[in-house]
DNA sequence: AATGAATGAGAGTTCATTCAT
DNA sequence: AATGAATGAACTCTCATTCAT
């Protein structure tokens, strides 16, 4: 079946082709605020053509929502092999971040715009996908407690802060709230953030 | 000149009724999908009335940005008296999030929301209402540090870290975000979260 | 009656503040680009008291509509004791071409502007007052034909050729129709074409 | 290329057509007057549609312009070749005021209206193209002085007196200012008129 | 006499979406 | 597979006009 599987890819590539432009406008200008046509311009087809690839631009915010959490997943599996629980916590910190930065347009829509998406909300009422991603990093939490490597507490509280630091951290910076802080400053402050964070946990338990 | 007062006095609380209901407006749809007539639906009048009180729809946008500003930086100096040091740390940051999650639709336009409006952008080139906001965080920090109440480093990395940790909280609460944890349990979550963090920095120095 | 007299006279005053204001600005920016407003700020009151002088925006295109008919009448009827006959046709297109360049806003609506307010539409049917006008240039070149003071012709042919000539001056200067005569120039042109007409009219007949 | 070649004559039909309907209209009822929907319901499209064909309403009133110029000179341009200068001017006079009462639509926004669309008032800085038929009929006036046909004066002079003779006479028909002559005379009375005065230019000099 | 407040009606314009080709 | 043409629905904003005070 070669030719149905040329085809089926020439059709994953133009899908590909497309959320690249969308994701890129979508940042730029923010989700409302992007045109069919724009994105259409951008590939240089026509916005029929966007159509036949999409059901509509809701559905192309769901396959860059669906996108952006597989890589997610994979950037934070890649470092559970880490052995050190501690050092395990730390990459894991820094994978989330890296992410963030490394991909603004996709952690935008994961963690910050509103997701009006109809598709979204409908598939995300219990947003398995977000789960995933913030049970790993609670096992990791656990596996310092039970390492001794943190001090103790309620795993969720410690989940919690780490989550909301590494998030507070992408949210201010992608969305532009740092501006009295220059931007090439900025990748270091992060990780000396970080890194000061991490000294502050290690304390002898 | 009790009748122009009241004239006066009308003329604000209808701003303030606009306001009202276009800031609960906004954070449940988004800027971009508030319309002016959404607006004037819900406090039955016409969307023309609208006009006579807000230059267009930017103009409203801004007025919240401003009056929550006002808000914000009221609550930060109110704990400005505390003694103690890191009491005071610690007062910043729970007055800050509390302020958040009081004023949710205050706080998502201004560190959350892509502020595309143009009066905030010309206004805030050099966002001297945020600036001070964080200039009060760094000196407390300064302090803390100053009576040996916090492991020293540099200011800024501090500051940064502790302002991501508590607007990480708010932003993933107020952007609905935490699913994963029941609504009830997240005031308690974010009170624990911050005490622990309070923990850590209070090591021996 | 004389709390009633300066009622009235009061409420000429503000009739003519108004019609002034009103006037200058239709020709500035074309009628339908005027508004109450723009009109009321003119002469600092309120758009509804406007509407105290004046039933709507019709009406105020309407008086001044009969104004400038009454002036323009008036400057034709200076010129009827000039004895003799072509030298009165000349002080007559002189005095419509003055009148027009002088009030060139109240010509503009008399003879240019598309009248579509309907009170003048209704009025104007047979257009008494344009008549009248048309009527004592008709009356003038009869008298030079009759004092063989110019071709004789059909009456009609030679009152309307000299009305044209006199209304196409007036109005391709007053549309700004004349871009390729330096306006400096406009006032002397105007005259020496006239002249060079008067000339042309008065041969050995 | 049969297709491409038909696809374009269709959209330059479609063109035409909205151009057609809106200068209809826009002489019946004054630009201001017509509005997108108006000139949509006249040629049962949607508003929407005649977005594809013109980028606002500014730029109808635009091509009406262009189309409007090049069609006069194209006129005058045909009675180049008459020998007699005199002859030559008669002509000139006579297809000037044909195109006008042909084409009382375009003869309207090429010299009545009050042209306020930018984009006439930019391209129309120096008004070339009104320019070049002016020169046409100064060129035909000193053609005349140079034969010795007509009573020599400045050019300027005559040439303005002319041009206004005949816009004169188009602007008060087109503008319905000549209610005191019945309608079906009025042909006649230019033609005339126009004779009058040819007869008064060619004296013994 | 004067006006601040209010609004119905409607303007120009944009856009997601459909469909015949 | 790709698109040009078309549109319904909606948006922001303006204005002539009314009316209670």
């Amino acid at each position: 079946m070669t030719i149905a599987d040329r085809k089926d890819r020439d059709r994953q590539e133009m899908r590909s082709h497309i959320l690249d432009h969308a994701k890129k406008l979508f940042i730029k200008e923010g989700f409302e605020n992007v045109t069919i046509r724009n994105i259409a311009d951008g590939i240089e087809y026509s916005p029929a053509t966007v159509y036949l690839y999409f059901k509509d631009k809701d559905d192309i915010l769901y396959a860059l929502h669906v996108e952006g959490f597989r890589k997610l997943i994979k950037a934070q599996q890649a470092i559970l092999p880490t052995r050190d629980p501690l050092n395990r916590l730390k990459k894991c910190g820094q994978a989330y971040i890296r992410f963030a930065l490394e991909n603004p347009e996709y952690y935008d829509l994961m963690f910050i715009m509103s997701a009006t998406g109809k598709k979204i909300e409908e598939t995300d009422k219990d947003w398995t996908v977000g789960l995933e991603s913030y049970d790993i990093l609670r096992q990791i939490v656990r596996d310092c407690m039970d390492a001794d490597a943190i001090p103790r507490n309620n795993i969720d509280t410690v989940s919690f802060a780490l989550w909301s630091l590494v998030h507070g951290m992408a949210a201010l910076i992608i969305r532009k709230r740092c501006v009295m802080i220059p931007e090439e400053d900025l990748e270091g402050l992060v990780q000396s953030a970080l890194h000061y964070m991490m000294q502050l946990l290690n304390v002898e338990v």
